[in-house]
DNA sequence: TAGACGTAGA
DNA sequence: TCTACGTCTA
């Protein structure tokens, strides 16, 4: 059985609980909690329209700060000079994963987010020094565009939390030197 | 604790049998058949010298053909100019993996195929249409050089099989159309 | 920092 | 065909 084709679902998967942590992006796949190998922002199709299900916050986009842990600012994808043809940024449309996001804000739908936890203090790991944390739901409440660090227009996604938590991600986040 | 620090070893590993098949790459580096996510040939260091371990025949390098179920000949690895900077072709060097495979074949030390099937007839699988077979010990009997397709010089290993098998490889493969 | 026989989806 | 918040090794 092909596990990638476990139909997709918004809210939470069950045998999934907040704060479970997965050391692989695929983990994720398998289990259905995030059903993309690499790409940040998963999505499905409802009614003909785009709804994010779950997104990936590993830290490449959203340098910004200024969240805490109930709150978060997420990027949006494309433009991305790295990868693009000849390294040329360009603005983001308002597509895929975007437009999803988008969607799922106005239609008031939960979007499962996992966060990307770095230099995790544990005697375990050795030299893989990130780890995947199942953070909850959260509501997209609002979105803009603003100049990312080329010059190209981004979208910026603002997501609140609508659980508790039993622990702090500041504390699972080892102190910077 | 972390699959991937699984000590390297040369020959079989327990419990995994010649006609094995797998899905997805990362389930070889689990288990310690093949413990490279991307790269095709993995080696270890025994003695102060490489030596091969395993290798991953995708068919991505190997256009050559002229083989049969018991022989392979396996490209070595570099100079791709897909991925190498303006895209300039290069001379693979006999360094990291294909200095590890000519050690190997110096030192008569098997090595673990596992050939990537494409078109597998199943009605299981949809749109991935790769699996990965493992198809047990070679020995490399000798190498050589050649111009690949882009100029460049690269390196061939013949292998061969020492094992009996009960499957044959082209009944897997889908007839071409 | 760059390279590697990766993967799925648009 | 190309992109995508991949993941490891050298």
């Amino acid at each position: 059985k092909r596990w990638i084709n476990t139909p997709k679902r918004l809210g939470s998967i069950p045998g999934v609980e907040v704060g479970d942590k997965f050391q692989w992006r695929f983990e994720m796949t398998i289990i259905g909690l995030h059903q993309q190998f690499n790409n940040g922002i998963d999505y499905m199709e409802e009614g003909g329209k785009l709804l994010a299900t779950s997104i990936v916050e590993s830290g490449r986009y959203t340098n910004d700060g200024g969240y805490c842990d109930h709150l978060l600012i997420y990027s949006g994808h494309g433009g991305n000079p790295k990868v693009s043809k000849d390294a040329v940024p360009e603005d983001q449309k308002l597509i895929q994963g975007n437009l999803a996001l988008k969607n799922s804000m106005e239609a008031k739908t939960p979007v499962r987010v996992i966060r990307g936890i770095k230099n995790l203090v544990s005697s375990v790991m050795k030299k893989n020094n990130v780890v995947y944390v199942y953070d909850g739901l959260y509501f997209v409440e609002r979105y803009w565009q603003a100049r990312g660090p080329f010059g190209n227009l981004v979208f910026k996604f603002l997501l609140r939390s609508l659980g508790q938590k039993d622990y702090r991600l500041d504390e699972m986040r080892e102190e910077q030197s």
